[in-house]
DNA sequence: TCAACAGCTCAGGTGGACTTGAGGTCAAGG
DNA sequence: CCTTGACCTCAAGTCCACCTGAGCTGTTGA
């Protein structure tokens, strides 16, 4: 009853290929028991360790970054109530200035970015702060986005 | 006082770098005028497209994607209301989706994860439809998540 | 007018996230 | 037993989104 799973049901039942669970292991992101015979056996939760993990790569959060708040978890039992909750606590606010960005995103395919405003320096929607910019300066959302350069990828030197 | 940018004018105000920019356009994420002397002149309206790129690559669009979607704004002059809203419609059901996402996974890190269901298959929070899934069958987080393929990157074949 | 700085092209490199292939091992059914 | 399909480990390849460097040309302000 409380079967193990092999790579391939894993796999099947996250919809990841066999060969991306092995590269998730090999990133830190899982860890699996071995049979005698040297094959990978996993327990349930690793089902839902996956639906995590996808679902933050899927929204651009680095692999590294979700290892590393993984590495906080336990890699042999399942997980409790506490462990996600720590997890949580440090993650929440990455997720929820990703959600902030995309609503940004979103009023500004909606409305302001049509309404007539030319100057990108003077748009509330671009410029949440309404922090007037003279020439030259960066919007605060441009800050925003570069000091978010922790995440890997489009940095500017 | 309709002054064009130059591309280091451009990147230092959009916070990106100049190859960065270079490689936008070779993306053809926007066009630039050419000086006789063969140097881009940009209009202020790539500064606001360019704010859109980069909060919709944050999130993890491909740019292949903007791409597509800016093909249908005009590429010389300045879109107006109108040309916004045709390419806002086509695109605010991919951002909604994103956002979804993330409540998603921000839900599961709050606290239907560590509510003590052990079976990711009659999770309502990964399964939110609550169809209930025989063994062996996707839950339709998954599901959802592989049509997504459409997106590069993260397919299963 | 001319130095100094900004820009240009083109080729090649990097890092992240996977995929593919070669060559071999394990395990379950007949 | 033995075949067949799932697994194993490497090593190498691919795609995307950039960055770096070489070698050369434009632009501008003292």
């Amino acid at each position: 009853m409380d079967r193990e799973l092999t790579i391939g049901e894993v796999a099947r039942r996250t919809g990841l290929s066999v060969p991306t669970v092995r590269y998730y292991e090999s990133r830190g992101l899982l860890s699996a028991r071995r049979t005698p015979g040297n094959q990978r056996r996993y327990d349930r939760s690793v089902l839902r360790r996956l639906a995590v993990v996808t679902a933050a790569a899927r929204v651009g959060l680095p692999l590294a970054e979700v290892a590393a708040a993984f590495a906080e978890l336990p890699a042999d039992r399942a997980p409790d109530r506490a462990d996600w909750f720590r997890l949580s606590a440090g993650w929440r606010r990455r997720v929820d200035e990703r959600i902030a960005e995309l609503e940004a995103l979103r009023g500004n395919l909606d409305g302001c970015i049509g309404c007539g405003c030319l100057s990108l320096d003077r748009c509330a929607l671009f410029n949440p702060g309404d922090e007037a910019t003279a020439e030259g300066t960066e919007s605060r959302w441009v800050r925003r986005a570069r000091s978010a350069a922790a995440t890997p990828g489009r940095r500017a030197p």
